[in-house]
DNA sequence: TATTGTTATACTCTATAACTATA
DNA sequence: TATAGTTATAGAGTATAACAATA
């Protein structure tokens, strides 16, 4: 059973069946997603709420319009995406020196824990569904996940 | 410049980094379908009232538990969408002859016509993001997307 | 008793608008 | 005046629990 080759011979398909597919199917993915990063307790994180400690592990330093720029959020809504995580101790939240608008946020001890396990636990899930893939399948998931970083950064 | 053909011969990417990946560009593919379903107006539609809509298009007479069934929502989170379609009169819900229990559900014709523009809209958005893709990762994109229908199916 | 659905309640996510504090 | 952030308010999406109606 070869559909894989068989279809890259075949007609190529369209930029709008792609993009129709694309509509329907991203949806099912993002939802079984948010479903693992729920089913696995303790300390759930929501899918936002795990994108914005990933990213203040990586940088240092950052500032709340810094992650709402980087989210391609509203202010607004990174405050108070912030808040929750105030509020559960998973980050800290401190005047800038030099710049007193600005508020510093870092995660804590604690919250680097949590962001461990819960990576760990929704990289787990989503590995046992990618572990349905044939081999060439998973090696053109990985080409397509390339390519959308590039084609849908920043909103 | 054949960076697909060139990864294909190299070590095989691990369902783990696949994983790792799938888990930070997912969202990021999300937030853009996301954004595009809100920046078109007018009778802009959410993506869960959009997906229930293309259901009802091609699923006629299905009931309330249906849709939550095909979208692994809770009955309860489902009355509550079809709630909102209702009041803007895209659907219409029905006492179903022969069980009094259930509730049919169906696009108006107004609701047809709004799914039609909204997907119109959704799909020429997306597809100016996918103009940006080779052909070959064009090619690989349809293939992922029909594994992913296959193995994130149902919740 | 089991099934279908609704209602009540409570989160999170997100936005806009109005505001404060700082630069 | 412009920037950084908070607060108030609002609507969608989602869940669980308690309930009503029907089978």
């Amino acid at each position: 059973m070869e559909p894989f080759c068989a279809r890259r011979k075949s007609a190529p398909p369209s930029i709008e069946n792609c993009a129709e597919q694309l509509v329907s199917t991203i949806p099912l993915v993002m939802r079984a997603l948010r479903k693992e990063m729920r089913a696995h307790r303790p300390e759930e994180l929501s899918i936002p709420q795990f994108r914005t400690m990933i990213y203040l592990e990586r940088h240092v330093g950052v500032s709340i319009s810094d992650v709402a720029d980087h989210h391609g959020l509203a202010l607004s809504s990174t405050s108070q995406l912030i808040d929750g995580l105030v509020k559960r101790q998973y980050v800290t939240r401190e005047i800038a020196e030099g710049d007193r608008r600005r508020a510093i946020v870092s995660l804590t001890a604690h919250g680097k824990t949590i962001l461990a396990s819960a990576r760990e636990q929704a990289q787990a899930r989503m590995a046992e569904r990618l572990a349905l893939l044939s081999p060439e399948e998973l090696q053109t998931l990985a080409t397509v996940l390339q390519a959308f970083d590039r084609i849908f950064a920043r909103g």
